[in-house]
RNA sequence: GCGGAUGUGGCGGAAUUGGCAGACGCACUAGACUUAGGAUCUAGCGGAGCAAUCCAUGGGGGUUCAAGUCCCUUCAUCCGCACCA
């Protein structure tokens, strides 16, 4: 037991708990609305409080950014450096049904566990402005955007084919059922038609895509962007029905190729089948290939590998617009409902799907584009037109599409447009956990928008959780709640059951932060005037299109009707890497791999912990977690705290290192202010180095490297600074300058390269010239021996770096 | 298939405009101090070689006085999108 404590150099719990109280007590970290300095704003998305609770990865990217906020803090910034809760949504509500507690509950008790373990690590958010997305007096002003968007028509109610999961009986958006699988459970997603609330998203495509020019996202995010948006130009395309005073409308990138197109593919969903059900000789066939198509999971339906299948609407025929040709009108699941028109033209000599239906159901294939052998397999390279009307003769794709686009529009069959892959936003969600969508349906009125005054909806208090069996919110089992009146004519009427996704509430996050006690509005114009854009973003990939989307359309939307001040929500997005266990696979509890950063934060100390995430590697890489690599940051750590029985009176940096601690500064604030975290504790560990080669150190030396090292180590720097008697506490101290001039020595050693071979390495100084330089370089002993007996043909100086002699034989 | 990224010692990773490859840390080896060492200090540490020197940044080619860095080509891994017309 004694000889723990002789051992112990000094106990960093008790250190770390002094500053953060310290830091607590004085506001040190507090953004002000009203300051004249210049403001800055930082923020790391906010989590999900799990019953997990903290993960390394949370302490990695919180830590990076806090360590940007204490460094522009001590720069004069007013930083804005804020935390809140994700909280609703359905781990809470699942944890609910289970143990028979309301959600508030578990999310209260694991917000609790959260911010104490965020607030152990020393971390700089201004907890004042701390909210969750579940409080009324926030979820409130979710119901109240929401309303706007009904308001402007933006919100509208549809019948959807939508993505249902039958394990969780929940409606699923596109981006939670990627890959066909619920994002939940793992379960295959089928189909379901649904009465749903959407947003149109679709509408704000381009204004999405344009705006990323106003930002400064990592590249990897912005196509991210850019791909999930998903532009296309090309025609619509109006194929009349022969017979019928009817057309198909079409989207085709290719309007080129419309004279080799020789039959027409229709979605099974698409409404044609509905309404020619009497034309169509064999609709029992149809309809059951529809039925199919619907029970079939995501997966199967968009297996590109998989066999075509079809059916032919038999006795529906379309005309060909540009050469009157008749031709056959099919049905099947490869043509998605949900992109273009739920219709497309088929040219299969020049389109490989096309191709592999012709070829299976024996359809006419006319090549148009010369270059291929279409008895094959479809051309899609460019070529010389043929059989192709107006167009023969063309070589060029562009001048081809342009020359079709405009005989399309001049004989009215079709017109230049643009697609999106975009969706409309499915904001309907049948769960409890969620803010309760605030509309009312009237049997008289239809639906009716609850009055601002009356916001917020809040959730009730219930006994069961449990989806209803047909798939309904369990909110629809609450009369009580349910049953109200018509804030139109007054007579009785019901509550929409829905509740919003995950994705409404971290949507409008970061301007609450900006003004979050406001009970009259969402945040005031000054406040978010003040602030503008967020500076700097930090999340996951995972984020990178769902969240970020819906962020900036919701924002841009704000911004349309005037209520916000800017466009753009976020100037530059940065993704950190993910932080994967020893062995390199992703942490999880089944594979035995998890690292609880509060085991770490009682063994070596918060310090350590954060000093060692950041010099773990690049930032936005993955790193494997490596206890080892966590000590030796620790006795970095342990080297800088004994360096203060070397300092001794002194306000000028030790000559030996003046240079060396300037350019320190240099690179430190660069390197954090571009995330070169490891780089940033790298240079501070050359530093600690070089002190501890001298024999004294002044106190301005020393009062240097804590302050360069304070944002990355916050609690022992300023116990040191205490200790020696440094002055102020370094929270509230300037961040150093450098003098450019300091950073370049006097003296140099260069190499000297003979044929791009290092032979000898020569001390130079800035007064030397060429010729000097050149004599000296001459003169070694080693390249003498190298150039002796060839005749030297050239001799490069690249001034400070290089010398080199090029010789031949 | 399309798009994005990455590839450097035993390991994590450094290397402005092309300018001494392997900074810094881990692990390891030897030594010092020690009753003790999961402490500290000193030295070593890409490979081959006694050495001079040679080889080495996924592979192959090229440009250049000089290439991890630029160009061409190829392989591998990861990520995103994907029957999007």
């Amino acid at each position: 037991m004694l000889r723990k404590v002789v051992l112990k150099m000094y106990n960093f719990s008790e250190i770390e708990k002094k500053w953060q109280e310290y830091w607590e007590k004085h506001n040190s970290f507090v953004a002000s609305n009203t300051s004249d300095k210049q403001k800055y704003y930082i923020l790391v998305e906010f989590p999900y409080p799990s019953g997990a609770g903290l993960h390394v990865g949370h302490v990695r990217s919180y830590t990076a950014l806090d360590a940007m906020s204490r460094v522009k803090r001590m720069q004069g910034y007013n930083v804005l450096f804020p935390m809140g809760w994700d909280a609703f949504g359905l781990p809470a509500e699942q944890y609910a049904i289970k143990n028979k507690v309301h959600p508030k509950e578990a999310v209260k008790r694991n917000i609790e566990v959260f911010k104490k373990q965020i607030q152990n690590l020393g971390l700089s958010f201004d907890w004042t402005r701390e909210f969750a997305t579940t409080d009324e007096d926030y979820y409130k002003w979710t119901q109240w955007q929401f309303l706007k968007f009904y308001e402007k028509g933006m919100a509208y109610k549809d019948k959807k084919q939508i993505n249902w999961c039958p394990n969780c009986k929940i409606g699923l958006s596109n981006e939670e059922a990627e890959g066909g699988v619920c994002e939940r459970c793992g379960h295959s997603v089928v189909k379901k038609e649904k009465e749903q609330w959407l947003l149109r998203m679709s509408d704000y495509a381009e204004k999405l895509l344009a705006g990323l020019d106003d930002t400064e996202f990592v590249d990897r995010v912005k196509t991210a962007q850019i791909n999930w948006i998903g532009k296309s130009v090309g025609a619509e395309v109006d194929f009349k029905l022969s017979d019928l005073d009817d057309t198909l409308k079409v989207f085709t990138t290719r309007p080129d190729t419309l004279y080799g197109v020789t039959f027409m593919v229709v979605s099974p969903e698409h409404k044609v089948i509905d309404k020619y059900k009497d034309e169509i000789k064999n609709y029992n066939e149809v309809l059951k290939y529809k039925e199919e198509a619907s029970k079939k999971s995501e997966i199967e339906r968009t297996d590109a590998t998989k066999e075509k299948t079809g059916v032919k609407l038999k006795g529906i025929y379309a005309i060909n617009p540009v050469n009157g040709e008749k031709i056959e009108v099919w049905t099947s699941d490869y043509v998605l409902t949900n992109y273009g028109t739920g219709a497309i033209m088929a040219v299969p000599a020049h389109d490989e799907r096309d191709y592999a239906f012709a070829k299976k159901f024996g359809i006419n294939i006319i090549e148009v584009i010369k270059g291929g052998d279409v008895s094959k397999e479809a051309y899609i390279g460019d070529g010389e037109m043929v059989n192709s009307g107006i167009l023969n003769g063309l070589t060029n794709k562009k001048d081809s599409i342009d020359k079709m686009i405009k005989y399309l529009e001049e004989n009215k069959i079709g017109k230049k447009t643009t697609n999106y892959r975009l969706q409309d936003w499915i904001f309907s969600r049948q769960r409890f956990w969620g803010e309760p969508i605030p509309m009312i349906y009237c049997n008289e009125c239809g639906w009716v928008p609850v009055p601002y005054e009356d916001l917020p909806v809040t959730l009730p208090e219930v006994t069961s959780y449990e989806p209803t069996d047909n798939g309904e919110s369990p909110l629809a089992n609450i009369t009580e709640w349910v049953n109200t009146k018509c804030p139109h004519c007054g007579k009785a009427a019901k509550r929409e059951t829905d509740t919003m996704p995950n994705w409404a509430g971290s949507s409008w996050y970061y301007l609450r932060y900006m003004d979050p006690k406001n009970d009259k509005e969402f945040a005031s114009m000054d406040a978010m005037k003040y602030w503008g854009m967020v500076d700097y973003y930090n999340g996951g990939m995972e984020h990178a299109t769902r969240h970020l989307l819906y962020a900036r359309f919701w924002h841009r939307f704000l911004y349309d009707n005037g209520l916000v001040p800017f466009p753009e929500p976020f100037k530059k997005r940065v993704a950190h890497g993910m932080i994967l266990g020893e062995n390199g696979e992703k942490m999880s509890k089944s594979k035995g791999n998890v690292v609880n950063p509060d085991d770490m934060v009682k063994q070596y100390g918060a310090d350590a912990l954060r000093t060692y995430e950041l010099f773990i590697g690049d930032y936005e890489k993955d790193a494997s977690w490596s206890e080892n690599g966590l000590k030796g940051c620790k006795r970095f750590l342990d080297r800088v705290y004994r360096l203060k029985d070397k300092v001794v009176e002194g306000f000028m940096y030790s000559k030996e290192i003046e240079n060396l601690i300037h350019k320190t500064i240099k690179k430190v604030t660069n390197d954090i202010e571009t995330m070169k975290y490891n780089t940033a504790v790298s240079s501070l560990m050359i530093l600690t180095n070089e002190f501890e080669k001298l024999e004294t150190i002044t106190k301005t030396d020393y009062k240097t490297l804590l302050i360069l090292l304070n944002p990355i180590a916050p609690h022992i720097t300023e116990e040191l600074n205490e200790i020696c008697s440094l002055g102020r506490p370094i929270v509230e101290c300037r961040w150093p300058e450098y003098l450019e001039s300091k950073t370049i020595d006097n003296e140099k050693e260069i190499a000297v390269q003979v044929n791009g071979k290092v032979r000898a390495t020569i001390k130079i100084d800035s007064s030397m010239d060429e010729e000097e330089i050149k004599k000296l370089a001459l003169n070694e002993e080693n390249v003498i021996r190298h150039t002796k007996d060839k005749s030297i043909v050239k001799i490069i100086i690249i001034k400070d770096k290089i010398v080199n002699i090029v010789i031949k034989d």
